[in-house]
DNA sequence: CTTAGTTGTTGATTATTGTCAAAAAAACAT
DNA sequence: ATGTTTTTTTGACAATAATCAACAACTAAG
């Protein structure tokens, strides 16, 4: 599904020759060199096209992706039904969640919203860099926190009791989706119809 | 509203002269001596009784409780309504979320459905281990990515499209809970009315 | 024990949202 | 552009859940 084929000399060079996630990094806090050369070298870019399933079942688990460019969606199949329950853009990091709570039928998928540009983190690199360096335990920490205030927020938005006062909350909490991504998938968030969101926004 | 008075040598008496604190991160990782004597020196038991608040709007933000004994829930002022975005038991860190992503009305709030033995954190206890301490910083990102991945899981929760398998879902991954928890938590928590869960029980 | 207050149940009614179907509008490919 | 597909809108109707109200069961306090 994912192949390399890059020479560790080319794999970056559209990108000033540095994995992009160097510097999604450095925000959090400063890298040493061994660290950055640990994810040149085992990070790499891929892109899917819009629709596309970036994780087949056969590869679940083995990567995070930081996104360069486009929009990916996380859903869940619910029996005939898709749950979408996160939609991420630029500068975020994504990927399936191992151990979900309950054992059972649902399965997490990833999907691209718009062409995507991806950086693939292996999983074994995040192991690694976690076990061999202390910066690399501030950084996750610090992602964490800040994607488990999102999580809240996902958590909090779905619990208002009408939809209309959901769309209200999304549109303010994610200005910026609401112009690049199909009404559908904004409802299946919502966790309302297709039919109940073109309705709400005649209204308004 | 929250005051210690306690000398350090009778603190942590009813702990057998630890903070659990400790046995908790243990759980994540070795501590070394320093870290263990600063959470001792710095962290403290405090009590609510059932039903009453745990951060008034004065102290918000400045403590994470670890819960020792009972059950906590989270939840926000949405106008006159008040939504559950979580419940938490025994050996789980609660606190309010610092930067909520919209800013507003919103106000989070802890209360006690037990009577509750808490282990109160200073905000400014954990930033000195995080600043000083690698090994916080692997604590606190297992941690954070273990309150994730149950955050995901409240976000899928309340997307499922019926209220019964709302409450279906409910029963599987919090089995715990629905016998130490009055309905109506558990109602506001699945987005649903009281009656509407009384009789969704009725029925099953 | 008795009373007051809270929590949970049940019924009647209303409101909201879902479902199904069809058409319009927009996006995409040739 | 043209036809094809996908997305979005609209309508009629059905189902689900909310609301209001009354009451029963359970707790807590005096």
């Amino acid at each position: 599904m994912i192949a390399v084929n890059l020479s560790d000399e080319d794999r970056w060079k559209k990108y000033n020759n540095f994995s992009p996630l160097i510097s999604i990094f450095k925000k959090f806090h400063p890298l040493n060199d061994e660290i950055e050369r640990r994810i040149n070298q085992h990070t790499f870019p891929v892109s899917y096209k819009k629709n596309k399933y970036l994780v087949s079942p056969v590869d679940r688990n083995k990567f995070l992706f930081l996104i360069v460019k486009g929009v990916v969606r996380g859903f869940i199949k619910d029996g005939t039904a898709e749950i979408t329950t996160w939609i991420a853009k630029e500068n975020e990091v994504v990927g399936t969640i191992r151990n979900l709570w309950v054992e059972g039928d649902s399965e997490e998928y990833l999907q691209a919203l718009e062409d995507v540009d991806l950086i693939a983190i292996p999983h074994v690199l995040s192991e690694y860099l976690y076990e061999n360096f202390t910066e690399a335990n501030i950084v996750g920490r610090k992602m964490m926190e800040q994607y488990y205030r999102s999580a809240e927020e996902r958590a909090y938005l779905c619990r208002i009791s009408s939809a209309e006062k959901r769309y209200k909350r999304f549109l303010v909490s994610f200005p910026d989706l609401i112009n690049r991504v199909s009404l559908k998938h904004i409802a299946s968030f919502l966790a309302i119809r297709l039919e109940t969101l073109s309705r709400i926004r005649a209204k308004i």
